[in-house]
DNA sequence: ATAGAAACATACGGGACGTATGTCAATTTA
DNA sequence: TAAATTGACATACGTCCCGTATGTTTCTAT
């Protein structure tokens, strides 16, 4: 044994600073959390961190790219369950009302990472799970069921509904009984996106 | 002349250190601007600040305060010039969007004071334009153009998609295009509160 | 075997926030 | 009217934290 691959070795740190990174980032938000504080909590130092992340906006993004790639495995899941595209598609929407109710998703992905990166269409990682979105209602236009339109504009859209149901939702006194009127709401604005029959 | 009123001096120096710091705030950002600067521009020092409000987190809800309420009176402006209540409410979700498209507002209102202070509705002003627009659909409920529901609910999801769709229209190389399809798809969501005739 | 580079630790400087203290003018009180 | 007190701000200080510069060790390549 011994003598792991270097490679692994600094796959390794990289994953320890980046857990240790998204606790104090989720729990004291990104300005607050203390780089010696983190790296200290993952057996390294500063040394470790600047040299594989550039500077503490470089862990941010590392954390960011983990956090996104879950969501979307989450909000895919969501979709392949559902039984028609379009029950998938709200399948998806309510997902993602229900990530956002995560700390870790709310602090850093909601609001810590716009105020720090910009605004997340821009991210590197393109936000992979608004992609997804995108390509979903883009399927809905195609089969008929949604109205011809901009299908990017109606995913931007949809997301920021359900992010602001989630941050409601996460501030409230009764979480459970707001996440059922955040819902609602969710569905009947969505409904204005369908083909009108006529 | 001379010898202003006590409590008029004062209100002056918060006046201008607010406003340096909404200039300090929306071009360098929260964290990166600095009290010594944005006092200094003000023609004062940082006892001024910490004396009227308290620490840097203060003076960034003084800011919002003001910007809120100029927000408030231009959504009202838009909403009492349509023929229609309901085309009122449309009115209000595109004043909405073309506001957030400055920077002022972009940067100050969300990105940084979500991060900064935590969710808007918790904020002591209440967010006066959610509030706004609450009313506006509570009163459309009422009288039956849009269906029952809960008017807080749907008044903070279309907040949110207003949002985002600011945040995107900023952040395109072509704001005037992309503006159109936000619009677009932000009408058509909105439809989807109506009442379904039968 | 040696040279070089990668991976990380340690040491240093600068900037910024918050507080504690000082000063001056205005208002109140005797 | 003179003294005292309070409010409004300036100045000085300590502390924390980021980013960089400089080691030190281990691995790899020739």
């Amino acid at each position: 044994m011994a003598a792991k691959r270097r490679a692994q070795m600094v796959e390794e740190t990289r994953a320890k600073l980046v857990q240790a990174a998204r606790k104090a980032f989720a729990t004291k938000g990104y300005a607050a959390a203390s780089m010696d504080d983190l790296t200290a909590e993952a057996g390294l130092t500063r040394g470790a961190l600047y040299h594989n992340f550039g500077d503490k906006k470089g862990l941010l993004q590392a954390v960011i790219g983990q956090i996104d790639a879950e969501m979307v495995v989450r909000m895919r899941a969501a979709q392949n369950q559902a039984e028609t595209r379009w029950l998938g598609f709200l399948a998806e929407g309510v997902a993602y009302i229900e990530m956002a109710l995560e700390p870790d998703i709310q602090r850093i992905m909601l609001l810590d990472g716009p105020a720090v990166l910009g605004d997340p269409s821009l991210w590197p990682n393109q936000t992979a799970c608004l992609r997804a979105t995108t390509q979903t209602i883009q399927a809905l236009i195609d089969e008929g069921t949604v109205r011809p339109m901009d299908a990017e504009a109606a995913a931007r859209l949809i997301n920021g509904a359900a992010l602001n149901a989630s941050l409601w939702i996460a501030a409230a006194d009764d979480p459970h009984a707001v996440f059922a009127k955040a819902v609602e709401a969710f569905r009947y604005l969505a409904v204005g996106l369908l083909q009108t029959e006529r």
